[in-house]
DNA sequence: GTCTATACCGAGATAGAC
DNA sequence: GTCTATCTCGGTATAGAC
């Protein structure tokens, strides 16, 4: 099949989230993927350009997941809500924020598409934020970049956070928090 | 020597920060600890044991270095924010929350000691952050168990934020945020 | 209590046939 | 493009001497 290659990507995709990157082996993605040891290398050098390749498509499939929920807000701190406050589960772990903490990740290469996804997404909350502020609906007491800062380490530090706990909504109760205390920051109009 | 055990436990303590759990074995210990494979052997029944005792002694130590913190400020909020905002490195990682997503943590009993310390640490918060609104320093816009799950998740997200963007200083970022949005809940006297 | 030697397994990758 | 056989290395642990 020509499509052996796209099949071992979302295969990985699907491994690093659930297990990292370091725990998830080449035969590990064969077995779940039915393809064989030829054809992964064939079509990769090895273990991490799969990782990448699977890496920058899930950066690239949640970029566009956040810019849906972006497009069907006129305001934008309704936007920044309904994106925090979707229903996690941190058992699970965050899709892409799942694999930082992994020792392989300090390999740059590896690296990459994290560090581009989180300073995308963090360049996006800013927006979302400066435009709040902007339009007069948000007090200036956090610049845009504090706020963003703020926002993705609530959501990231819930998945610890619940994972250590072993409750999967605790992850929840972070991000709701965040939105509550934002919400005291609202200016009336 | 009768102290060799001691060794391994602090020796353990030191590569769980470095590496975490899954990436640290067992030959990595002793050639740090200058130990031998019998001594290891002869004092833990294998790494998961020798990796609980590590993991107990680290909780037992940061939960002392709050206390000591926290003894130090009448002002609760004072307290919250003198640990909160403490100089951080994001590329060293949390000396304990660096571990929590390692595959083998799913194991309930590797995962005790992270369960306890941040369970502990969350009710230390929720005292604190109960005692300011007692004294009517802080707005009840928030729970105080709310406001300990998001000072939680802002420190370890920062963490993971930081790691992921490899700028250290992020983590400093994250708490900072944290201080100054929680400040505007403070209450005039 | 500590040492060295040994065993077993799975990770990661290569070789060469088909 | 894909398959199977094979290789090397390190993780984890045990055995038995000192």
């Amino acid at each position: 099949m020509a499509k052996t290659r796209e099949l071992l990507v979302e295969t990985m995709k699907q491994l690093l989230w659930e297990r990292g990157y370091d725990a998830t082996s080449p035969n590990l993605v064969l077995e779940r993927s039915g393809a064989g040891k030829g054809s992964f290398y064939h079509h990769f050098k090895g273990k991490k350009e799969l990782a990448i390749a699977a890496m920058d498509s899930r950066a690239d499939e949640l970029s566009e997941e956040f810019d849906c929920l972006v497009a069907k807000h006129s305001d934008p701190l309704a936007a920044v809500a309904a994106y925090m406050c979707q229903t996690r589960d941190a058992s699970k772990g965050c899709r892409i924020g799942r694999i930082v903490q992994d020792p392989s990740l300090e390999d740059p290469l590896l690296n990459a598409p994290l560090k581009r996804f989180f300073g995308e997404q963090h360049g996006k909350l800013t927006q979302l934020f400066q435009q709040a502020q902007t339009e007069s609906l948000l007090s200036d007491a956090l610049s845009p970049e504090q706020l963003a800062t703020l926002a993705i380490s609530a959501l990231q530090g819930g998945f610890v956070y619940g994972r250590a706990m072993q409750e999967g909504d605790v992850v929840n109760d972070a991000t709701d928090s965040f939105i509550t205390l934002l919400n005291t920051q609202r200016l009336a109009e």
